[in-house]
DNA sequence: CATGGTCGCGAG
DNA sequence: CTCGCGAC
């Protein structure tokens, strides 16, 4: 394609859920952001909105010390499964001896977004649960040209984005590069907005050539805002960030790397060779942290929404019989199988590997760990240690009660797994689905006339993606100096930095705390109901979602043809004929996405079995659970909830 | 005193 | 395949 100069840079974005756990939780409850909320896991917060944080609330307080700083604020517990959770009327009868937590309501709002995302983007890259970095180079591109061609307002005329410029830095705009970058700008302030209008979420993006100078991005705007590192800003933003606040540098390698530069921003690194860094680090790292301090990385944006592995986990008070053992056990695997059978129906695909890692005490241990001057921690008091089976039958289906067996018989296989404090399930390498008679797939094939092929959610993979662990990065040399824009001077901006905003790390919630009436979950619904919804067996998120310009019919000069509906547009027409299809058409395309997500919901809330019948039944095997099978008519991301 | 619970990656 | 790190 026409691109002679885009290659210059590629145009990355960093987009970030604000405040994630709680923007579900105020979406799900109903319950407007302007009420301080936080999200608590036992004891202990793991999220906290942006109103609670006003009263100096953050993140790992307490309970009892969030309620003294904000005494109006509303706590929501997440999700617990096991032990009769149900009914935690008044109080809060979140057991953490008998029940574990479970994060799948957020993981089902998440693959939404990624959803909304893809359809927006062709290379989406799921980094966690509520972060993705897209690669809008293409897209930009093309924007570009439009504009060129005249058909599409000037980049650097958007007013209705919270567009932002680096501070002090504005953009070039006779720079054709920082012109992607608006393009990407303006495409990004349209899919954030259609996140929160079909949704209900709030995202902060970062946009930049880079994934390191796109995630700095984004954080530095934090609540709801975007912000774009220009050509000529990213050196003087890294002279104002925190040498530890660069990705892969807020561990102990960052520790490290900070005590031996003595560099107190990113820039400071610059001041040392290459061959010094890696004679320090190794190679890997070395070159990584050589480049990455002058805004330069090479790290390609990896086109995958799936996630790889499947893991729970579940720690308690060391328990020294195989008893015990066996009971965190099965409600391991009850989370597991279902999560198994979500992700099956999900990508089509399953899990083929078990990974059982267990924490043990040591022999001779006391029931204190203390640790002083950090160099390295572990007070040998426990052992952690791992093992992997395939997993019986090939991955199909596996039932809670086999992965109790093969987990339990490998526990039982280790020798001094008993005083247990951690159990962990794994499961991983995923295949697709063996399509012989009788399996799901086939039996879905069978139906319709032939479907389409299985349409690839997602582009090939496109490079293996380096990574830097402890010990270092995968330069790859080849394209790192040929390409890459971002070396530039400029202006910066402050890096305030402070509490980022996010997910601590784990992911469902589901008792509710604050308002127990109110199973408002529908309160900002303008109940529109959606008719057309027709299944789609296995097009999933990206399915419908990718691009798939095949035949690009000769259009007049000038004109463009929607990505959307395929209709020919005038020049000037364009750009607010996409905007309006995310204000409204929106509606129509979430619908569709909107069936995966809620569909996983639905799901989980049924107990395994999960017959092979085509659709899941009411009141799925669980008795206490008042699950009032909804018909699914158009419904939003709150009806992915269950009201009550 | 101590946040868990999930993820992914790379070194060995 | 196992272990440890880093991040959310």
């Amino acid at each position: 394609m026409l691109r002679s100069h885009a290659v210059h840079g590629r145009v990355i974005v960093h987009a970030d859920l604000d405040c994630f756990y709680c923007q579900v939780e105020h979406v799900r409850l109903g319950i407007p952001t302007s009420v301080p909320l936080a999200v608590q896991q036992w004891d202990g917060l793991i999220a906290v909105n942006y109103e609670a944080r006003k009263s100096g609330v953050k993140r790992g307080d307490r309970t009892t010390a969030a309620k003294q700083k904000c005494p109006q604020i509303t706590l929501v517990h997440v999700e617990t499964i096991g032990a009769d959770d149900e009914l935690d009327d008044a109080g809060t009868r979140h057991d953490k001896g008998a029940c574990k937590v479970s994060l799948e309501r957020y993981r089902t709002a998440s693959f939404a977004i990624m959803a909304i995302f893809q359809a927006h983007c062709r290379r989406v890259e799921r980094a966690s649960i509520d972060e993705a970095y897209l690669d809008l180079t293409e897209e930009a591109a093309k924007l570009c040209q439009e504009v060129e061609a005249g058909n599409a307002r000037d980049v650097a005329d958007s007013p209705e984005t919270d567009l932002q410029g680096t501070a002090g830095h504005r953009v070039d705009p006779t720079n054709a590069f920082d012109r992607a970058l608006l393009a990407g700008a303006r495409l990004t302030a349209a899919m954030r907005l259609a996140v929160e209008q079909e949704l209900g979420f709030t995202v902060s993006a970062g946009i930049a050539s880079n994934k390191v100078l796109a995630k700095l991005a984004s954080s530095i705007n934090k609540p709801n805002k975007q912000t774009v590192v220009p050509a000529g800003a990213s050196s003087d933003m890294l002279d104002t960030v925190p040498l530890r606040s660069v990705r892969g540098l807020g561990g102990k390698l960052g520790e490290t790397v900070v005590s031996w530069s003595k560099a107190e921003k990113a820039s400071d690194l610059k001041r040392f060779s290459q061959q010094d860094l890696v004679g320090n680090f190794g190679t890997k790292t070395g070159e990584w942290l050589w480049r990455a301090c002058r805004g330069m990385d090479d790290e390609p944006v990896a086109p995958n929404l799936k996630p790889k592995s499947l893991s729970v986990c579940k720690s308690f008070t060391p328990v020294r019989d195989e008893e015990s053992v066996l009971n965190w056990m099965r409600l391991l695997c009850t989370e597991l199988s279902q999560r198994i059978a979500v992700d099956r129906e999900a990508w089509s695909r399953r899990a083929t590997k078990l990974t059982l890692q267990m924490i043990s005490l040591k022999p001779g241990s006391r029931a204190n760990q203390r640790d002083a001057g950090g160099g390295n921690g572990k007070s040998n008091t426990s052992t952690t240690r791992s093992r992997t089976v395939d997993i019986p039958g090939g991955g199909e289906s596996p039932t809670t009660a086999s992965l109790v067996s093969e987990a339990m018989a490998v526990f039982a296989k280790t020798d001094n797994a008993l005083p247990c404090s951690r159990l962990a399930l794994t499961a991983h390498e995923f295949c697709g689905l063996i399509s012989g008679r009788g399996s799901i797939a086939s039996f879905l094939r069978a139906l319709p006339p032939p479907p389409p092929p299985p349409q690839q959610p997602m582009p090939p993979p496109t490079s293996p993606l380096e990574k830097w662990g402890s010990k270092g990065v995968k330069p790859d040399a080849k394209q790192a100096l040929a390409v890459d824009p971002s070396g530039q001077a400029g202006g910066g901006r402050s890096l305030p930095e402070g509490d980022d905003e996010d997910v601590p790390g784990t992911e469902t919630a589901e008792a509710s705390i604050g308002p127990r009436d109110v199973p408002r979950v529908g309160s900002k619904d303008d109940s529109r109901v959606d008719r057309s919804r027709n299944f789609q067996p296995s097009s999933h998120l990206a399915g419908a979602a990718c691009d798939e310009r095949t035949a690009p019919s000769p259009l007049r000069p000038g004109y463009e043809r929607c990505p959307k509906c395929g209709k020919v547009l005038a020049p000037e027409d364009l750009q607010e004929h996409l905007d309006f299809h995310y204000a409204e058409g929106l509606q129509e395309r979430y619908t569709r996405e909107g069936d995966v997500a809620r569909d996983m919901a639905a799901r989980m809330s049924d107990r395994e079995g999960l017959p092979k019948r085509k659709i899941q039944e009411a009141g799925g095997g669980k008795r206490a659970k008042s699950q009032t099978k909804r018909p699914a008519a158009g419904l939003r991301i709150d009806s992915f909830f269950k009201p009550t």
